[in-house]
DNA sequence: TATTGTTATACTCTATAACTATA
DNA sequence: TATAGTTATAGAGTATAACAATA
């Protein structure tokens, strides 16, 4: 079969998130978290005080779509709304929190440590570099 | 703020990946394509007469999701099914499909130019290798 | 038995619009 | 006026389960 398609670097990109996205969100189940609730726990336990939406654009979610989401959370016990000036909220990890981040440190250590390990040594710096340029 | 995400090569490969997608998707609006139907009919341009199964395959797309997909590119007059042994169809593209095919193909060309523009030209060979050991 | 196609269904992620309340 | 948060809603993309028809 002619497969004009995975020549293509934007298709391969692609392919290759989503596998590893696939990996990441299986990863994941034992701490019944989806890649990106992982990713906001992530970043609160590195910035305890942080407001609602300078998480979300720290992250790339909208604003729209952090309201449930940190609701779920909070409603799981893991993080808990502080009011910091009568807009906005202030976002801290619970202990319950902090239990479930070092669980999704580790498991993202383990992802990633997985991931690097398929590409050849020489050819990861230049991944980073090129990723990095997609990206911002 | 402390941002231990940014420097996760997972991470990155998520991110770079939806811009990428994002860009894709914008450049196929005057089309009416998304970018997964685009990539259906890429694949039959190359290869008329091959099953919707095997399509499916190609592009790692199931089976249940291939149907409303094609459905949807038929109801568009964009391709026909002939049935090929009683339980599977062969897919083509009709005249329109020919012309929607060519102007993806166009779309493409540009969005993957674009994208490698962006990379450092050193960069690019050990970019792609990577992203293919992700993948396969 | 295995494969093809289909339907139903659900979940994740993202997007826009409109609204309230506060700065 | 701009910002923070919320609600409602929609659309992509993907996933599983179950079924009929055919190989």
């Amino acid at each position: 079969m002619r497969d004009p398609l995975s020549e293509l670097p934007g298709y391969r990109l692609r392919r290759a998130s989503a596998a590893m996205l696939g990996d990441l969100a299986r990863r994941l189940e034992p701490v019944a978290l989806t890649p990106v609730e992982a990713s906001v726990i992530l970043l609160i336990g590195s910035n305890q005080g942080l407001t609602q939406s300078a998480i979300g654009r720290a992250l790339g979610i909208q604003r729209a779509n952090m309201a449930p989401l940190i609701a779920r959370l909070e409603a799981r016990g893991q993080l808990t709304r502080k009011p910091a000036d009568g807009r906005s909220h202030t976002l801290s990890l619970t202990p319950a929190g902090h239990s479930v981040h070092d669980a999704v440190a580790q498991i993202t250590a383990e992802h990633e440590a997985q991931l690097l390990n398929r590409i050849a040594p020489e050819d990861r710096p230049g991944f980073l570099r090129a990723l990095d340029s997609l990206w911002r």
